[in-house]
Parts: structure tokens; sequence; C-alpha cells
RNA sequence: GGUCGUGUAGUUCAGUUGGGUAGAAUAUCGGCCUGUCACGCCGAGGGUCGCGGGUUCGAGUCCCGUCGCGACCGCCA
């Protein structure tokens, strides 16, 4: 027998007990004639005690342990004289009696404790001696507690879990694929799916209302913290249902999955955000709640006059997208059918701002010629240094974040103005300014000008720093919501054509479907987006069910009759035997774990992850293949 | 594809204007130590300063190229 207990435990209660314990040597403090040895097992670390006096034989084996050796030792239950509060085990020790080497052990290129003093590299490298770490175990436990949680709630609910393939037909449309050669069939080639999509959505076709599934996805594209290769979604679907349906149950899900694994409760239902007030307020569409720090807009106007760059197609949605807004800004409703209540804009100020500020005439080149202008107010920041407002520009200036400059009004305790364009604006406009953004003496509202896409994306990235800097963003809040009402597609100006924004069987509003003829790019998605604290945790939408309509969204998408049949024929097909109404969701787990774990990298819940490089340093993968089985696969290596 | 950072002992890092045999901590090995739990004390070994080229009397340090790693942008739902 390797073991009766394990090195976790065994408390004061057990004194007196044999027992056998098997585990790795973590650390050795050796004496004259005492030597103690802490043993390791995923449980915990109980420490063993040899003693020259009362067992030489056993004394001097114990000499001969390592770090990391494998062993086994029997011995009694003991109350220690000098207790160790702080591990679980320290009141006691084991006398032992015999100790056994099951495997030696090379020393280890870095230390097997909490706090590793290795780098990722090396980490990486040896990963299974990484995961040895109690951080990593905990890691994977939690992970592993998370899946069984879903699994049962979702399992109450009705969802059955149903496994789809994993090698299955390419679909060039959104992220790239991974491809498997086919050697039955030389010079084809199988795709790994980015996520199942439509094999969940013919299982609603196929009758199975309510599927579910922890799933493998892959895609070839570039990586970073958060993002693996190949990485796992809690895929799910549900018939019968309408967008309402689906976030009920998922914030259900939500709900649980904090009060049973981190004992989070949440007050009510999440917010829902519309996708445009989530942009225009906080610069992003995963926006971070945990703190307010809104984006204040001071002026809005059609920059056409700017740049002649666009292509002729993109100028059609531009001027459209122009339209609307100047429409908005002219009728003082900004907010389009959904905005709830709370959302008050700026924009409704204008006119506080306009009174006193010319911002097309003042002189300051950054206002004059811009397409929007805006700010945030850092709350008591009035007393910033000229370095501290200097590293902000800096900040914003990086390639990453894009803005030309930043434009500073600092509102002094005592009352005075101070700002970096005081050369433009005299006292009355900057007064005005902070009207219209709220600003309040004692602090400083930081102003970025541009493109209002990028300007706003900007203003975001600041806002998040700002956060950061005022330390805004605590580890222990959670801030749920929905993002609701995206765009149902993206024009993009290289190929000139529009995208699908989540993916092509994505349904339209109701309302908006007779835009797909006039202005596709006005039409909003029935889509939806679980945000966290900044972290896009998942995102789903309603499904077209309906062949025709899905034939239109093709159209829309620039492909022809030929492409759509090549590529989703056999679910245009399905759609014409009974597609009952459906939609659905998927999570990104590896994102829920570290989010839930604390982490900023998702490589740390994942067992063996790969680098930015997607390589795997372990296994030094990919690697390249004989010329034997590339000839059988029919492959050739340019 | 791009921006920024980084590469020196097994490991984590320091190394000034370009100037003595490249240091510290930790790990490892040896010695001493009977209550440690970051044990302590004494000692030892350990270096292709990522790689290649250049400038110089002299390069870890400066220049050019290249490779690896990390964060981000583009990309990606």
């Amino acid at each position: 027998m390797y073991r009766t207990n394990t090195c976790g435990e065994l408390r004061l209660s057990h004194a007196g007990q044999t027992v056998t314990l098997s585990g790795w040597v973590q650390k050795m403090r050796e004496f004259g004639g005492m030597t103690f040895v802490d043993l390791r097992d995923r449980y915990g670390i109980t420490q063993l005690v040899f003693n020259m006096e009362t067992n030489p034989e056993q004394f001097k084996l114990a000499q001969k342990l390592g770090r990391e050796f494998v062993v086994r030792a029997t011995g009694v239950v003991a109350e220690r004289s000098n207790k160790n509060p702080n591990m679980p085990t320290g009141d006691i020790e084991i006398h032992v009696d015999s100790i056994e080497i099951l495997n030696a052990a090379e020393t280890p290129p870095f230390t097997i404790e909490e706090n590793s003093d290795g780098g990722d590299e090396l980490r990486m490298k040896y990963r299974y001696l990484d995961m040895r770490r109690a951080p990593l175990q905990r890691n994977l436990m939690l992970r592993h507690r998370m899946a069984q949680s879903v699994r049962h709630y979702l399992d109450l609910q009705g969802f059955i879990e149903v496994e789809t393939p994993v090698m299955i037909k390419s679909t060039p449309e959104g992220a790239r694929d991974f491809v498997v050669p086919s050697r039955m069939n030389q010079g084809q080639f199988y795709a790994l799916p980015q996520s199942p999509q439509m094999f969940k959505q013919l299982l609603m076709v196929s009758g199975y209302d309510r599927y579910m599934q922890i799933v493998k996805c892959f895609r070839d594209e570039d990586l970073r913290a958060d993002r693996q290769p190949e990485f796992t979604q809690i895929d799910c679907e549900m018939a019968f249902v309408e967008q309402q349906d689906i976030l009920e149950v998922f914030e259900g899900l939500t709900k649980h999955l904090f009060n049973e694994v981190l004992q989070v409760q949440f007050e009510g239902s999440f917010l829902k955000l519309p996708w445009e007030q989530a942009m225009s307020e906080y610069g992003s569409d995963k926006p971070d709640l945990r703190f307010e720090m809104k984006i204040k807009e001071l002026v809005t106007r059609n920059a056409n006059r700017a740049e002649g760059e666009l292509s002729e197609a993109k100028h059609e949605t531009r001027k459209a997208e122009d339209e609307t807004r100047d429409t908005k800004h002219e009728t003082r409703n900004p907010e389009e059918r959904s905005l709830p209540s709370h959302a008050s804009r700026v924009t409704s100020h204008d006119s506080s701002a306009s009174r006193v500020t010319r911002f097309d005439s003042s002189g300051f080149p950054a206002f004059d010629d811009a397409e929007y202008i805006g700010g945030i107010i850092a709350a008591g920041c009035a007393e910033y240094t000229r370095k501290q407002l200097d590293e902000l520009t800096d900040f914003v200036k990086k390639p990453q974040v894009g803005a030309k400059g930043l434009i500073y009004v600092k509102y002094n305790m005592d009352g005075t103005i101070k700002s970096s364009v005081d050369k433009f604006f005299d006292a009355a406009a900057l007064q005005g300014w902070a009207e219209v953004t709220g600003a309040k003496p004692g602090d400083l509202l930081l102003i970025l000008a541009g493109k209002r896409d990028k300007t706003l994306k900007a203003l975001g990235d600041l806002r998040l720093e700002m956060g950061r800097q005022l330390n805004l963003m605590d580890k222990n809040k959670y801030v749920p919501l929905w993002v609701v009402d995206f765009p149902l597609v993206e024009w993009d100006e290289e190929t000139a054509r529009f995208y699908a924004m989540h993916h092509p069987f994505t349904a339209p509003k109701p309302e908006d479907i007779p835009m797909l003829d006039i202005d596709p790019g006005q039409v909003h998605a029935n889509a939806y987006d679980l945000v966290i604290n900044g972290i896009e945790i998942g995102g789903g939408s309603i499904r077209i069910h309906d062949a025709g309509l899905q034939k239109k969204m093709f159209e829309v998408l620039g492909f022809t009759d030929e492409q759509a049949e090549y590529r989703f024929g056999f679910l245009m097909n399905a759609f014409k035997y009974g597609a009952p109404p459906h939609g659905g969701i998927a999570f990104g787990f590896d994102r829920w774990v570290s989010l839930f774990a604390g982490l900023n990298s998702i490589r740390d819940v994942i067992a063996f992850p790969k680098n930015n490089q997607g390589r795997d340093v372990m296994q030094d993968s990919p690697s390249n293949l004989d010329e034997e089985q590339l000839k059988e696969l029919g492959i050739k290596i340019s």
C-alpha cells in the first residue's frame, strides 16, 4: 500500500495513528541529529521528522533524499512541540519508522513552491513541474469545479450535452481555420471548428431544443494573453426562444456560478447596455463598469470635408452614418429605440457648450478640424503635475492608442481654471465645458479630439488607464452586464464588402429587416455579449431560421448563390425542413476561469497552453513532418 | 505585418561616460548544528554576457543584422 492518507488531511485528532504517506519531497531542513522533510501531494504538505538518536538507520536514509524525490514514508502521527500555525497540518508531524525512495529526481530547474523563482518560458518548458505547484493546482481545480457546476446547472435546466465533430468543413468566414489534410481524399482538407456553430443549429433543427457542450474551439489568429489557438467554450443553443428567454437562462447560469464558486450574489437583473451607448460612453464594446468615468461628448459634427481618401463604397456608408448622427443632433434626441431612462447623453447639453465655445473657429487646429471632441473627468486630479500630464499625453500618443495629443483642463479647488488651451479659449468657455461634462472643483478634465470612432476608442483606453491609476478596478468587485443591439454587419474598406460582426447566421432585429435592402450598415443584430469587468465572457445571438432571410443575409455579405450553396448549402437545406426559431450563446470558459482566479492571462488556467507564437515549448510543436508522411498526404512544402 | 519591452551563473536579477580576474541573492555540493518550517553559520564549484558581424588600444556596455521571449495594435467573437 502506498498511502493510508494524503499529505493534506492529518490533524491533531490523528495523533498516535500509524500512517503511510506518499508524495514528493518539497524541502529538507537538516540539523546535526535531526532532519525535517516537507512531503507534498496535491492535497497539502506534511512534515516528516527523522531523529538520529531514536532511529539512526532511517535518519541516514533521509540524508540521501533530494528535492522532488518521490518517497513513501510510514510512521506515527505526533503532536509537534513547535506548532506551525501557517499550515493546515502544522499541529502534527510524522515520526518516520521507514522511508523508501520510490523514484529519485534530478534537481528541478526552478523551485516547486507557492511562488516559483522560475520565469514564464522555463516554466512552460517544464510545464509538468510547474503544474506541481499549488497555484496551478488550485487553478485547475477551480476550472474543474466550474465545469461541474455549469454541467449541473444546465442539466437541471433540461440541457443535454451532445458532442459535435472536430474535423469539419472549412468556412472561410470569420477567423482563419486550422486545417487537417485528408489522406484518403488527396488534396482536400478538413478544418477544425472555430466553434460548433452550424452543428448546434442543426441540433435545433433535429429537435434537441436545449443543447450544451464544453468544447474545444480552434482559431488560427495571432495570440494574446487572453487568447489561445485552441480554447474552450461553454457552447449552448436553445429552440423556441426569444432574446429575453436566453438572457434569463444564462443570467441564471452566471449567478449560479458566482454564487457556488465565489459566494458572490447579485441583486436584480444585469444591466442591458446598447452597443452604441457602450461605444459613446465607454469607448468600448466591453466596458468595465466597476467605475463610472463616462465619456462626455463636447461636440460631434460631419467631418466629410476632411481627407478624401475614402473609397467610393465607403463614402456611401460613411455618408449614411453621418446623416443619422446629424439628425440625432438636430432633434436633440440621440438615443434610439431601446435606451433605458438612465442613459443621459451629454449631447443634450450641447447648446450650453456651443453657446460659449466656437469649436470650429477657435483657432485651435485640433478642435477646429475635429469630427468629434470628448473627454473624461478624472475626479480629484486637478493637482496632477506637469510630469503626470506629460505621461498621460505619452500614453494617448502611443501607436496602440493613437491620439494626436491630450488637452487638459484643471478645475482647481480655488475656482481658478488652468488648461493646455488657455490661448484659444477664455475662462467662460472652459467653465462651459465643466457644465457640460459635470466637472467639479478639484477635477481634471482630459479631452481628446479627432475622428469619432478612433477618438472614442482612445478615450476608452484613457479611461481604463485612469481607472488603473486611481485604483478604481477592485479585484473583488464584479459588475456583469449585457451589451446588446450590435450592428449586424461591418463595412471593410480593403475588400469593399460587409462582414458579419457576429457571424452570418445572426438574425437582424425584426424591425430592422426592411433596412437590409436600403442600408445594411444601419441594421441592428439580435445579438448580445456578456461582459464582466471589461472582459468579454460570452456572446451569442438569435439565429436566422428562415432560409429566405438567410439567403438575403448571404446577399448582403456579397456571396453569390453558388458560394453560399458551396459553403453553407447543408444548413440552408436543413432550414427547408422545418427549422424552429432558435438562438444561443457561447462562453469563453478559459477567460471565465481566469476571471474567477483573479488572473490576467488564461495560460495558467490551461494545463498545457501554447506561447505567444502558438508554440508548445514543452513538446516543441508545431514541427516538421517526414517526407514519407507528406507524400502520403499528397502535400508538397514550397 | 507593426509598436514597445526584454535576453548576463541552474534560477531571479545588478553591472555607472567604453577600462582590473563580470557581481548579488537563491539553488546545488561539502563541513558544523537536535525543533526547523524563508532554519542558521563556514566554505566550494558554477558564465559562449542569446547568436553573427562591425567600431575601438580595449565591448556585457556603442553601431548593424539576426533569433528567442513577453505585452499591446492590426487580426480575432
